[in-house]
DNA sequence: CGCGCCCTCCCCCGGCCGGGGGATTCGGTC
DNA sequence: GACCGAATCCCCCGGCCGGGGGAGGGCGCG
C-alpha cells in the first residue's frame, strides 16, 4: 500500500527537491504538487490524499490556514505535516492547534525527513527537536500554575486520563467526531468516552459538560 | 569533548545493551551504572556527567522522582533522557514539568538511540513520535488559550434584546423546551431565536454560542 | 396606510447526540 | 489462569437540534 502525499511550497525548486527525495521510496507517491494554500485545499479535498505536506508561508492562503480548513473537514482522513524554514512559536501552537501531525524544520535531512513522513502517516507525531524543547518548557510553565489549582473539580479523579482529554475537547466546543479525527480514534469511541464522562459527572448533555470544564478552571472559553 | 552519562535502569541486561551502543560512538563515555533512582540521584550530584539516562520504573525511587530532584538542584547542568517500555500520559506530563530533555520508548532502535542521545546533550529535546501525538493533542486542548486576546463581542449589537435573554439561557445549559418554559413561550419559538442567534454570530451549534458568551464576559459558568 | 422589524408559532427533514446493548484487545492484579 | 479496567469499535433507536421554509400579529416610522 502506497503512501499518497500532496505537496505545496511556493517554491518550485524545494518542490522538486522533496519530490525527488520521495521518489527515491517506493511506497511514497507524490498525488499532486501545488503552490498556494488554497490550491492545497482545493486538491487535498479532490484527491484526499494520506498526507499532505504544506509550507508554513504560501502565497493566497498560508500553510496554518490551510491546515486549519483541512483537518476540521468532517471525516477527514488526511494527515498534515508543516514545513517551516524558521521557527517560531506562534506557528507551532497554532498548527499543533489545528491537529497537525507534525512540525519540522526544511532544513531536516532527506532520510529523515523521509522516516517523518512514515510516522505522519500513520498517525502519531513528530516534532522538529528545537521546537520540541520550548514547547515541552511551555508545556511545564503552562501545568504548574494548574497543580496548584484550588478549587477541585468534583468527580474528575473518577475519569481516566482519555476522559479527561475528550472533556477538554467536548469544552472547546468540537463534534464527536472532530474529537475523534484529533486523537486519530472513531467518532464511535468518542461517543463511549463522552457517555462515560456525562454518567461519571453526573451531567446532562455535552453542553453541561463545557460547564462543569470551565466552572472549575479545566479549560478557558477562549482555548479553541 | 567527550559526552560523559549515567545509566539508570534495574535490568542489567538492558544496561549492557546500551553501553555496548555507546560504546560504539567514540564521544560517548558511559560514566556510571546504577540501578535505582537513589542511587541515580547520588551518583549524579557526585559525578556530574553531562546526561542522565533513567528508566523510569526503578527501585526504591522511581525514574521520575530521580529526574525531579536531580533537575531541581541549584545549579544542575545534567540533562535527563527518560526511557520507558510503555508510554504513559501521566509520566510525560510529569517528565516535561520536571524539565527533561527527552522521552523514549526503550524500543527505539541503537542509531537512534544516540542521535537521541546529542540531541539531549545539547540541551534540545526530542520524544517519542507516539507520545508527541498525544502530546499535541493535549496541547492543542490545554495549552493553546495561552496565546489570547480579550475582545468586545462582535456582532452582539445585531442581536435584539430577546435573543441575548435566550443566549443567556443557551450558555447556562438549558434546552430549548426549558428556555420555553421559562419565557412562557413554545420551544419552537426558542429554535427560531436560536437559529437566529447562531446565523447572526456565526456560530455553529449551542455549544459554541456558550463559549462565545463565556468568552465575552457575557456569563459565569458558575451563574445558572 | 405600507413597510419593516420583532416575536411568535408551525412543518419538514437530515444530522448529531445520548442511552442501551455487545464485542474485542491489552495490561495489570490476584 | 481468572478477573477487571481501560480503550477501541459496532448496532439500534429515540430525541433534541439546526436549517429552510412559511405565516400570522404587534409596533413604530415615514
Amino acid at each position: 500500500m502506497t503512501l499518497r502525499i500532496l505537496l505545496a511550497d511556493d517554491h518550485a525548486m524545494f518542490r522538486s527537491g522533496l519530490r525527488a527525495v520521495l521518489e527515491t521510496q517506493p511506497d511514497l507517491e507524490c498525488v499532486a504538487e501545488v503552490e498556494d494554500g488554497r490550491a492545497a485545499v482545493a486538491e487535498t479535498a479532490r484527491l484526499l490524499p494520506d498526507l499532505a505536506i504544506l509550507d508554513v508561508r504560501m502565497p493566497k492562503q498560508d500553510g496554518l490556514a490551510a491546515a486549519e480548513t483541512i483537518l476540521a473537514q468532517p471525516g477527514n482522513t488526511t494527515r498534515v505535516l508543516m514545513l517551516t524554514t524558521y521557527d517560531s512559536d506562534e506557528y507551532v501552537y497554532r498548527a499543533l492547534s489545528a491537529g497537525v501531525s507534525g512540525f519540522l524544520l526544511k532544513s531536516l535531512p532527506p532520510e529523515e525527513m523521509v522516516s517523518a513522513i512514515r510516522v505522519a502517516a500513520r498517525g502519531d507525531a513528530v516534532v522538529d527537536p528545537s521546537v520540541t524543547r520550548r514547547l515541552a518548557a511551555r508545556f511545564a510553565a503552562a501545568l504548574a500554575p494548574a497543580a496548584r489549582n484550588p478549587d477541585v473539580a468534583p468527580g474528575i479523579d473518577r475519569l481516566t486520563a482519555r476522559e479527561r482529554e475528550v472533556l477538554l475537547l467536548v469544552a472547546a466546543g468540537h463534534t464527536n467526531a472532530e474529537i475523534g479525527a484529533r486523537l486519530f480514534v472513531g467518532d464511535e469511541t468518542v461517543k463511549t468516552h463522552v457517555s462515560r464522562i456525562l454518567a461519571k459527572l453526573g451531567l446532562r448533555d455535552r453542553v453541561h459538560a463545557a460547564l462543569y470544564a470551565y466552572r472549575y478552571g479545566l479549560a478557558r472559553p477562549d482555548g479553541d
